[in-house]
DNA sequence: TCTGGGGTCCTGGGGCAA
DNA sequence: TCTGTTGCCCCAGGACCC
């Protein structure tokens, strides 16, 4: 560090939910909260305008209501969200090589590497034009913060929030870094943080004073020695520009715990699936089987099995699954489990039968059917959930999106994003034949006024992808995201 | 009325082999 | 042959991040 400031940082503003107020002309200037809408369901990006009533990301959905009862609380569209992503990392993509993704609203950019700017004036100048570019292209405004090291840009794009560009002078790091919460450091979490406090250290500047040494005995090798380089403000640490995957696995909460044994076993057996579903696409193979349990206090335990060599066989991971259920205790309740897979390769070790034998069975068989009713898996009726902020399309009316549903009717508001009022309001039976879902539609319109080329916004219809996870009955949680999230 | 989902990294203990 | 040391792998849990 020391160098000039050309690490970039971008953080979007509120994202998820500047995309549904780009999208819905009604909910501009409102509180929107976008997550999980269940009873277990939690806030992931709530916008500005939410936050004024203390509606926080990671906050219980229930909690959110309390503080912002007339807010507008939409479940979440990741394909909307991606496709937006993917035309900012595009536009990132132009001014350097040395782009490195941290989730859908966020990137670091190495200007430098790129050539387009190796001076404080050029970079700024650089990202103002970027600013620009990412509103005219997608509808939405992103902060943007410069400095000579990520943990220091960072800080900056926080500081910008929101739509705004905060630069760091080199040589002021220290000096600005010194009044900051230890919290602000990356690595310094809660318990961290309370750890730190407890040793009568609250600032950076503290934290410098405290000495390695100390820091070391209260925090570990490793970590202590990582916290007390970054309160120097010494962060080296490179954009990096492609990472592999460590690991992948997919999680369920449930509405309801579940004591079941059967059914406990049927929902380990269907994440086994859907977690080879995402291997496989993704090309991988995994040797380490790892499942997870939140019982019913929130305590959470993993249990992992090693196999002799990489898999991507069904049948193999879902063994191992059920293996790793036999040693733990369920009886008083379990409201998540989850199945993942680690140790990834490239390549499938073939010559894994006797894996699958050990449990005496072999084969991919499907899952079996479930054992309660409530059990049961995504069916026919999962496209009649009028899930709040979802698309649709009436054939009299046009596209829309659900505002809300409840005993046996569906209001829809019929807008498209490049109106300047909001749309009207209607209101129908849950099973009205001329409703259906819907893909959504582009946040900026295309055409010869349009900027930038062929746009990456999804238009056409995406029913599979924007499909609710689970029926009604017990079934998971809603689901919510990662990403998405920004300070205020 | 509690606390999502998908990840990464680190630590520490136990088993095991050189 | 026995014992102590070392290092690696596996496993479990915790902290952190977005």
């Amino acid at each position: 560090m020391r160098g000039q400031p050309t690490i970039l940082h971008l953080d979007m503003d509120a994202f998820y939910a500047s995309v549904e107020q780009a999208a819905k002309p009604s909910l501009r200037g409102k509180a929107v909260v976008v997550g999980g809408i269940g009873p277990r369901g939690v806030v992931a990006t709530a916008s500005y305008e939410a936050r004024v009533f203390g509606v926080r990301s990671a906050m219980p959905t229930a909690q959110a209501r309390r503080l912002c009862p007339h807010g507008a609380y939409l479940v979440p569209r990741f394909e909307v969200y991606r496709a937006v992503s993917e035309r900012v990392m595009g536009l990132l993509a132009r001014l350097s090589p040395l782009v490195e993704p941290l989730s859908l609203d966020e990137a670091f950019v190495d200007l430098a590497a790129g050539g387009s700017a190796d001076t404080a004036e050029r970079a700024r100048a650089v990202a103002e034009r970027l600013r620009a570019e990412i509103a005219a292209a997608t509808g939405v405004t992103g902060s943007v913060g410069l400095a000579g090291a990520k943990m220091l840009a960072k800080i900056a794009s926080e500081r910008a929030k929101p739509d705004g560009l905060v630069l760091i002078e080199p040589g002021t790091e220290r000096e600005l870094l010194a009044p900051l919460p230890v919290r602000t450091l990356p690595g310094v979490g809660p318990a961290t943080a309370e750890v730190l406090r407890r040793a009568g250290i609250h600032t950076v500047e503290e934290t410098v004073r405290a000495g390695e040494a100390e820091l070391t005995r209260l925090l570990g090798r490793a970590h202590g020695a990582g916290v007390f380089r970054m309160a120097l403000g010494v962060d080296d640490r490179p954009v990096v520009a492609e990472r592999d995957a460590k690991s992948i696995s997919v999680e369920d909460t449930f509405e309801v715990d579940m004591t079941d044994r059967a059914r406990i076993r049927f929902e380990v057996r269907r994440l086994a699936e859907r977690c080879v579903t995402r291997l496989r696409a993704a090309g991988r193979s995994g040797r380490t089987v790892v499942l997870k349990v939140r019982r019913y206090d929130f305590s959470t335990l993993t249990r992992s099995e090693t196999l002799r060599g990489p898999t991507d066989d069904l049948a193999v991971v879902r063994e191992a699954a059920e293996r790793l259920l036999e040693s733990v205790d369920t009886t008083e309740g379990v409201r998540l489990l989850g199945v993942g897979v680690s140790s990834l390769a490239d390549f499938t070790q073939e010559d894994l039968f006797a894996q699958s034998e050990r449990a005496g069975s072999g084969g991919e068989r499907p899952a079996e059917p479930a054992p309660t009713e409530e059990a049961a898996p995504a069916g026919p009726e999962a496209d009649r959930r009028w899930l709040p902020g979802l698309d649709v399309t009436h054939e009299r009316f046009g596209p829309g999106w659900v505002q809300g549903s409840g005993v046996g009717r569906v209001t829809v508001r019929f807008e498209r994003p490049e109106d300047r009022v909001p749309g009207r309001v209607r209101t129908f039976a849950v099973d009205d034949p001329l409703l259906r879902r819907s893909g959504p539609l582009p946040l900026v319109p295309r055409g010869p006024g349009a900027s930038g080329e062929a746009a990456d916004q999804p238009s056409g219809s995406s029913e599979e992808a924007s499909r609710p996870k689970s029926a009604s009955g017990a079934g998971p949680a809603s689901a919510s995201g990662s990403g998405g999230r920004s300070s205020p």
